[in-house]
DNA sequence: GATGAATGAGGATTCATTCAT
DNA sequence: AATGAATGAATCCTCATTCAT
């Protein structure tokens, strides 16, 4: 019986576990639609198939549910993004996995990108501006590990010697941009195809390469910024 | 007679404007704390001095409010910094111009930054959608005017032969990023600071120099893809 | 300097009273228009061409201006009835005055029959009881002038011998009706020519006439009632 | 189960429809009172027995209820004199349980009475001007039916040859106006005692029968309206 | 006297949360 | 365990009235 018991517990468990990402996932999309506030929980309700009072087994009120699924979805989001990385060698491979999951990751969670981008990150309450914390926490985590992956390409010579931080502001900030840009217009051409793109603006930057034009001047601000001028 | 109606309406025009003004600035500070919903009309009436029914005389409803103070700003912010870039002649200044004007705006207005980087999107009344709209319109056409003064660069050989929108969309994210983590981190540093870093990578980007390292391999996605592979 | 003075108040109460007309004549069609609670002190304000605050040093408050204008009016409309009445010596033409001077008010003042068919009588303020109180005087006194002319026109046989209020109840409920109608309804026809019908079937009733039909039966309830069952 | 929660549904149905109803019943008495604007959800939630709450499970909003309230009486109502009225044959009778009818009714719902000539009909806004108009449609219907019993008198030879509508208007407007001078007056005597004072009056007006008086003058006008003048 | 800006009490409505069934 | 009816605090907005200018 203590078996049996034991099955039957793991059972609801499970049960319990399945019944409470289904809820997630349905206030997911209410919450990307119409945003925190907007949101109720009789919406939430009727969406998943549960009763209002259903939900407060699972969830012990709506600013929990929220912050549950914002933080769960998020530090999925980087695990899946920063576990394409690790399973990259080469700098310059981690790095063009990581653009490409950051890509396939907002193509493949539309929905949870727009809740995300739509997020009030100035909400009041004190169990909201832990939320805020956390997300800024589980970002920050993220630019650490990549700012690691960028240090590491310092030292491999793949990259400039400049600061791992500098590196990692100007590649998080290209590719926030490509999704921002792409979730806000009309998505005609797939984010994906972006890819090389990102990569090379990130590594060549924008100038025409040294050598080419008008004259060598050498690396360096000097060159960039008075080039022109000549 | 008319001479002094005249300039009595003017006072009494000027002091609606800047009380109006004056609103604004303490609606700003609220919102950006807590948020649209968060913050009552009481509590605006409170910190700006006026009664509940007092706002209504300049603002049609709360929602007009946020709406107007948010399209104004923004609309400011946009002018002010391309003004900062017209002003300039070269296609580096005026890039130059347009990283320091960025920060400058983010550094003396962290208010309003707060409230637009918090602003919730996903808002369901019809007035907040539009003004919604509205942002992303301002903002598209900022894209817009940046890929003008891009393209003039690319023919003017001071730029590399790529989609204008793409060296807009690499420029405009290391800028939105680094005005992100500035935002969100103790602001030990200032932001100003950074502009030479922004450059430098937007310009040359993280790779080393071709002709310097292993061997010279032409410009191209091969050698920055595969340097490391060597 | 005494007559001056006398001249100069006198002018100023005349200026004074013709400026109080004017102000219930525009407030006369807003209430018409929106009833009681619907219509703003603003909005007679801006109607009558007088400040806000211009308006209470003609009247204490709204419910006064309201009452005031429904009571001057209900004790013109009432005066100049009877007065048309009074005008005339046999009870007939007494009667017949009666419905063309009722009928003539109201075609002659539709916005203040809007307002009085509008009036929303249970109001709750101790000023609007009053109100109320005082049109239903109004009402009573006028209906017992009524009685009084049908009372004599019982003494000189010419109305048949019964209660004069009950003559009257229905003398006046036919006239209100037929004014009730006509508001209602779409004013193809004017209300003034139905003044014979009124009369006829005030005077002759809705019964055949003795002594024409089937057969004669008397006068009374026995004849009216049974009549057809024969 | 299947007849279990059929079971447990229709309880539930009628209960719901048993609270409903209720509200409805304590909103009429405090409207009567008060007027529409007068009476608050506060009030009716207090008098009711709900929390404020509590009332949107039933109706949409305040209009929605008074709407409400005011269209199912007069609904009830014309249908529960009309109903009288057809069970009967002869047009006489017909008219004699009109009369009855309309003045049970009144008895019987004071409240509702007093409701509805306290009626405000001049609301500005769109569900009430609705109501307006669903109110003068019920009313126009009835008025109908009457016009089709009398039209029915008329061919039988029980009713003079006159338009149908201006015996309707007639015989509603002594009955309406019986109603109103009861409602408003301290209610010593029944208003059922009148009937046959309506019905006297409607069928044989208030002037002398034909033949009996100082002479006969044949039906018509002109006996009517000089008989005194000679 | 005249103005109209300012006041703030008051009311309809919403919705997260509770709890009796 | 599950339900969903009931609660009532909280919020936006209106507008009669006042009073400084």
């Amino acid at each position: 019986m203590t078996l049996h018991s034991a099955g039957k517990r793991q059972r609801k468990e499970r049960e319990f576990r399945f019944r409470r990402a289904e809820i997630l996932e349905r206030a997911e999309k209410l919450f990307a639609d119409g945003g925190f506030h907007e949101t109720t929980m009789a919406e939430i309700a009727e969406s998943s198939g549960f009763s209002i009072g259903g939900l407060y087994r699972f969830f012990s009120g709506k600013e929990q549910l929220y912050s549950i699924l914002v933080m769960e979805k998020v530090r999925l989001m980087y695990d899946e993004i920063m576990g394409a990385v690790e399973h990259e060698e080469s700098t310059e491979r981690k790095i063009r996995a990581l653009v490409i999951s950051h890509f396939a990751y907002v193509e493949h969670h539309i929905d949870f990108y727009r809740l995300l981008v739509g997020h009030e990150s100035g909400l009041r309450t004190a169990g909201l501006r832990n939320l805020r914390e956390q997300i800024l926490d589980e970002h920050r985590k993220h630019v650490a590990r990549i700012e690691g992956v960028l240090g590491e390409g310092i030292q491999r010579r793949v990259l400039r010697q400049l600061a791992p931080r500098s590196l990692a502001n100007a590649l998080i900030g290209i590719i926030a941009y490509y999704k921002f840009a792409w979730i806000m217009n009309p998505h005609g051409e797939s984010l994906s195809e972006k890819v090389d793109d990102v990569l090379e603006l990130f590594f060549r930057g924008a100038a025409p390469a040294a050598g080419i034009g008008p004259g060598f001047h050498g690396p360096g601000k000097e060159r960039t910024l008075h080039q022109e001028a000549e």
